[in-house]
DNA sequence: GAGTAGACCA
């Protein structure tokens, strides 16, 4: 900006100010470019006697890129009012900037005055500013209405609005039906089905794609930012690992978003050392990366390095965001470092200005409860700013049954049935209590209350990944074929278990 | 232009 502000002094006093092309130009870097500075943009516009469409268009478009994009509203007004005629990309940026269906709608009237209706850039943000606001119908008709101009990116845009919804079906329907894809296009279907929960379908249409030797373009490596997000959440470690050294090959490893999605793929599978690898290669590092590694630090068992981490983040990383708080009080939680906890938890709104969140509450509450606090976590639920959740009043029910506070842990128990009565961890939880009490009667009663209610008890299951096949392992199930050489091994285990434990004991 | 990294506890 410094050399921008010498050559719009230079443009001043060489009398070039008066060219509009200049002025035009300066106003489009301050406005749109990576360096620009939106109050000097408006400086500059509002010294421009008669601007014209593209000055009108730049304010907009760097108003749409700031925080206040609704403030675009307000430059069309006065675009009208001056009797400029907005152009296609006008709209196409305004619309974006809508986030209630009325303005939408205003503006669909605006465009249809015009004639910019046919415009591509036009017919996808209006899908993507419909979708937005859950009216999926308006979105799908502005699509139906166009499908003869229709691209890659309205086809795209019509996809993310139906997983942004909820619509998976509709979204696979629409991605069958696209006469052309590309790399967003999956990158949308298969984050798409990450956010919907299909984390399946998502690692089985990337490797659909390998596949198929398509020549679909990898572009700048992002479509694996989406299928890592699906290997973590599902811990497919051979999959993810593939991306990895796919990367590696490619030269994309070091870039933001990879190094992040990576870290947290290791992270999720249990591999911290490889997660510690990428974060320490990575020479460009944000608030996410960091966070990432903090979180995976504390998920991981090593929560004193994650707190190490924090205070180097401190020294001489980015400013740390409420994410980052939630990874710090997980692994004091983890640690049972209550003082230290408390510490953060008002460093956090003091040093920082983060307004703690249910989350921050949710850890305080759990670290009280689990170390015998409980009478404090009780206090800290009475008192915090927001309506608690089941998850909070589930960590003090914990804390009472751990630590046998047996009367609040019976009132929590029957609030917390009360408050998610499909829910069968809450009876099963209240009703061991009321077992470990002897209260029989009470057990019985819980168990008839869930049969009347028809809750189910959902059966606990975990899987691993070997060479590629995951093994499901659910309560009960004998089906897997090396069942006998497993029990022999976990028999194994607590063998070692018991006599590891019976030497501490001598040994205390 | 469309998509894309981190989120308590259980």
């Amino acid at each position: 900006m410094d050399e921008l502000n010498q050559i719009h002094a230079h443009t001043i006093t060489h009398g070039l100010a008066r060219f509009s092309f200049i002025s035009s130009k300066l106003l489009a870097f301050s406005a749109l470019s990576d360096y620009r500075d939106l109050r000097y943009a408006e400086t500059l516009f509002n010294r421009i006697s008669t601007p014209n469409v593209f000055d009108f268009n730049s304010m907009i478009m760097g108003f749409a890129k700031s925080s206040k994009p609704e403030k675009g509203f307000s430059v069309y007004a006065k675009m009208r009012s001056f009797g400029v005629e907005p152009i296609a990309r006008t709209f196409a940026v305004l619309v974006k900037a809508c986030f209630k269906l009325t303005f939408i709608s205003q503006f669909h009237g605006q465009i249809v005055k015009f004639g910019h209706g046919c415009d591509v850039y036009v017919v996808s943000s209006l899908i993507c500013a419909y979708s937005k606001c859950g009216t999926m119908e308006f979105a799908r008709r502005v699509f139906d209405e166009r499908i003869e101009t229709t691209n890659v990116v309205c086809w795209t845009s019509l996809l993310s609005g139906y997983c942004l919804n909820g619509l998976v079906d509709e979204a696979c329907l629409v991605f069958d039906e696209m006469p052309e894809r590309n790399d967003v296009s999956y990158s949308a279907m298969v984050s798409g089905y990450v956010s919907n929960g299909c984390f399946y379908e998502a690692i089985l249409l990337f490797r659909e794609l390998k596949k198929s030797g398509s020549n679909v373009k990898f572009g700048k490596g992002s479509l694996f930012v989406s299928v890592l997000n699906a290997c973590a959440s599902v811990g497919a470690f051979e999959e993810g690992k593939w991306i990895h050294f796919f990367l590696v090959r490619n030269g994309f490893e070091y870039e933001l978003e990879l190094g992040t999605a990576l870290i947290d793929f290791y992270a999720k599978c249990g591999c911290i050392r490889d997660a510690k690898e990428v974060f320490s290669r990575l020479p460009y590092k944000d608030v996410k990366t960091w966070s990432a590694m903090i979180l995976g630090l504390a998920s991981n068992g090593e929560n004193k390095l994650g707190l190490e981490l924090f205070e180097e983040m401190e020294k001489k990383g980015p400013k740390p965001n409420a994410v980052t708080f939630i990874g710090v009080l997980s692994a004091c939680n983890h640690e049972a470092l209550v003082n230290k906890a408390w510490g953060y938890f008002g460093r956090m709104s003091k040093v920082y200005g983060i307004l703690p969140v249910i989350e921050h509450y949710g850890c305080m509450v759990d670290l009280l409860a689990r170390s015998g606090r409980v009478k404090h976590a009780e206090i800290l639920i009475r008192t915090m700013p927001m309506e608690p959740d089941g998850a909070i009043w589930g960590s003090l029910l914990n804390g009472c049954i751990m630590h046998g506070h047996v009367d609040l842990g019976e009132m929590v128990g029957k609030l917390l049935i009360q408050l998610e009565p499909t829910h069968s961890g809450r009876y099963v939880l209240l009703a061991n209590m009321y077992a470990d009490m002897g209260c029989w009667e009470d057990v019985m009663r819980l168990r008839k209350m869930m049969e009347e209610r028809e809750v189910v008890k959902s059966f606990a299951w975990s899987f691993i990944e070997v060479d590629g096949v995951v093994h499901k392992f659910v309560a009960d199930d004998k089906s897997h074929p090396k069942l006998r050489s497993i029990y022999r091994i976990l028999d194994q285990l607590k063998r070692e278990l018991k006599s590891s434990f019976i030497t501490n004991e001598i040994v205390v």
